[in-house]
DNA sequence: GTGGTCTAGACCACA
DNA sequence: GTGGTCTAGACCACT
């Protein structure tokens, strides 16, 4: 479910809760959905349980989930609205960023658009 | 010249390596020209002399730099074949990954693609 | 249990590490026994927690210690034979280029021996 | 006529401006006597000229020499009751933790009598 | 609580 | 002026 780089220099709590948010956002967990629980959550991607504990505590501060004591961590309900913007300030930057990276290593409109093609998206 | 990101997670030493590799692959500085003296630079981008010596002094230990103690550090010739290794290994799938992430958010080719219009690349 | 000089020269890491290899050789520390924590020695003798990593992380390289994440540093194995080699090594020429410096302050012979009688030995 | 260890983590003009101590006072170089020059000292013990210069000027600053413009250094006339004080603060005490050492690698009183024996003294 | 890493400022040795 | 080292404080991952 999840995949975390043990290489990166990010936290993995940071890792972890960007990938839960973006799931939350993607709806693939829904509102008030119950997440599964630290332990479980450790085991399976094999981390620390502090280290969940810290993705699911910092989700909880920035509103994404909310805990009930003895139960477990739900998803919030989540403003629609936060999508768009999202998707404008860190989707659009980071695709135009590594295309200016691309540019740098001589890369053509034309390869990119072959890259693009391998993908299914639509 | 160089533009680092305050908030990432991402040391800024990573960061600042990164970005030299990429301007030395790119020739933007070539073979055994000098960088900027590590105060100078430290300067420049507003953080510790310690930490741009920490990136100078990695990109050394990989090869990328050489150095002279009381001179500076300068550009040590590179194998161009790696170039083609790291439009593989890095770019490509970062890329992959970024779009994985916009079909996750509802985005369809159309609209990666009008990303791609507004880019220069040829 | 350690003293630093604040006023020396010699790298504190440095100093703290030639104790801790003493109280090693003297086996006022055992093999395998257990060092106090980074923290708990740095805030004891009011350093900052990476000058006593420092330290350990030499002896740890230099085969006098080992360390176990999580739990903390233990006293390597050691080979008395280096007790020898340290006399040899390092107190004796110490002695002697004291004795040299006393002799160019005018000191003589008996006013040594004055002093070597003062301190507990045998 | 100087001696200064390489390996040492004392900064060389320190060791130096120790050592220049050492012989005015045990008068090998007497007051108002010139010391050789900075490019002379700096060549005879292998050394860059600018740490020469931080000896000296560190010395002058101290009261134990002083300089004439364009011609060079000078021993000051020195307080002789500073010798009984350097004996004291210095010697004394480094003489002393020696001794712990030796103590502490086991060593007994009569060993240490017997590399006093080795040395010429008075 | 444990060890490990990143950023920072002051100082050293040298050209 | 140059690169290199030492000390320091805050944060990360894990027991």
């Amino acid at each position: 479910m999840f995949r975390l780089d043990e290489q990166s220099k990010i936290p993995k709590y940071e890792q972890l809760a960007e990938e839960i948010k973006d799931l939350i956002f993607v709806k693939v967990i829904n509102s008030n959905e119950k997440l599964p629980s630290i332990r479980a959550l450790s085991k399976e991607i094999m981390i620390n349980p502090n280290t969940v504990q810290k993705s699911y505590h910092q989700l909880e501060n920035q509103g994404y989930l909310y805990s009930i004591k003895g139960k477990g961590y739900y998803v919030a309900p989540i403003d629609m609205n936060q999508i768009e913007q999202r998707i404008e300030n860190e989707l659009k930057p980071e695709f135009f960023r590594l295309l200016q990276r691309a540019k740098h290593f001589g890369l053509s409109k034309k390869e990119i658009l072959e890259w693009l093609r391998q993908v299914e998206l639509d």
